[in-house]
DNA sequence: GGAATTAGATACACGAGTGTAGCTTAGGAT
DNA sequence: ATCCTAAGCTACACTCGTGTATCTAATTCC
């Protein structure tokens, strides 16, 4: 298959094999995935993928299990608007990544839903849980910028469930004014900061 | 294949492989479709589905156009709340159903996702696009209920997003209650209305 | 009742992916 | 320098889906 001098073993091929399956359902989807898509997009041998996994959906998890975990928002300064708006965009550009992708197509597959595991769930998709917006708001919640209450599950997931709505039916990505937006017409109004019915502009009126 | 004394044609015959691949699309995912598959289920040939197909995904796009078209919320009371929960129930109702899930399946995947036609997607994508709330948040802004410039984009999309969100990261239906928390605790703030500190009881305060 | 239509069945050559076996050889360890 | 592990390669038998061709018989239309 490939002639040339270096050979790679371990920990290299397994990444190369990781980002070859990313690559691959992101192109033919989770249903399309096969062993022979993924060793000719790695440039590696069938048999070398069948020493270490079952089938192609088990390649996948793997790459998915050993992927980067997100970048966590980081709720620093005291801007709940701003903060906001950064979670939201951080969770967009996952979503634009390779591993967004495979993470969004395995959750809609009903052939690998039934594999996931607890640990995976855990680990990777939890992010989708809320982790983005649910971090900063949290925090102002804790320092009484508005009630504690109000952040209920639902108020937590309003954020990625707008972002993610936007991905499904446009295609395109959101802009950041459109994550401004999101922040300042859904979830400020959502724990009582607002909506501000002269529209569209609206500056954190914090504490 | 069929040795019975009646043998399907024309309508009768379509209609049963439309519900055939729709099932199939649920049950093994988009990217797993076969002809074969479709025919089995449908219990007819693969001749036939060659006569009027090219391909699996063109009868499940056949399949979803001709689906029955999603039941319409009517505000018809004078109780916003009401018909606003009544609206994402038959939102959610309908992501259940076969047709929904072929619907998601669709959208997620990468290879049909560029087979679908313009007419496709407003004919039966369209209802993702907000019909659902958003039909009864005009009816009520119109009415003067509330102010019409909250009714943004970002604000009609709401309730959708929330209930798909659900659906794709717990797997599990929000149950009526879930439903009524997101008009509380979104929806309605969203439109000036709440939130109630109190938490999760809120009796439609209306005009 | 006869003709036209069209579904059903069967067969076939083909390609793609599978899972395994066996061999060769590069890379790393000692 | 040698040994051992593991990657690369080839081959094979097998299954599944494809697309087409051909024949048959049920249904419908008149």
């Amino acid at each position: 298959m490939n002639n040339s001098r270096t050979r790679r073993r371990g920990e290299e091929l397994i990444a190369a094999i990781h980002a070859a399956v990313i690559e691959e359902v992101m192109e033919v989807g989770v249903g399309r995935l096969t062993m022979d898509g993924i060793g000719k997009r790695a440039a590696t041998a069938r048999t070398t993928l069948y020493r270490r996994w079952s089938d192609p959906i088990e390649v996948l998890l793997d790459a998915l299990y050993h992927a980067h975990p997100v970048e966590e928002p980081s709720p620093g300064a005291d801007d709940l608007r701003g903060d906001l708006i950064r979670a939201l965009r951080l969770m967009r550009d996952w979503m634009l990544s390779p591993a967004g992708h495979a993470v969004a197509s395995i959750l809609t597959d009903p052939v690998s839903a039934s594999k996931i595991s607890e640990e995976l769930v855990d680990r990777v998709f939890a992010v989708r849980g809320g982790t983005f917006t649910n971090t900063v708001l949290r925090h102002y919640a804790e320092r009484g910028h508005f009630p504690a209450e109000l952040l209920t599950p639902v108020v937590a997931d309003i954020g990625e469930a707008l972002v993610t709505k936007r991905l499904i039916d446009t295609r395109t990505p959101p802009s950041d004014a459109d994550l401004a937006d999101m922040v300042d017409q859904a979830i400020l109004p959502a724990i009582g900061l607002g909506p501000d019915v002269r529209g569209r502009r609206r500056p954190d009126p914090e504490a």
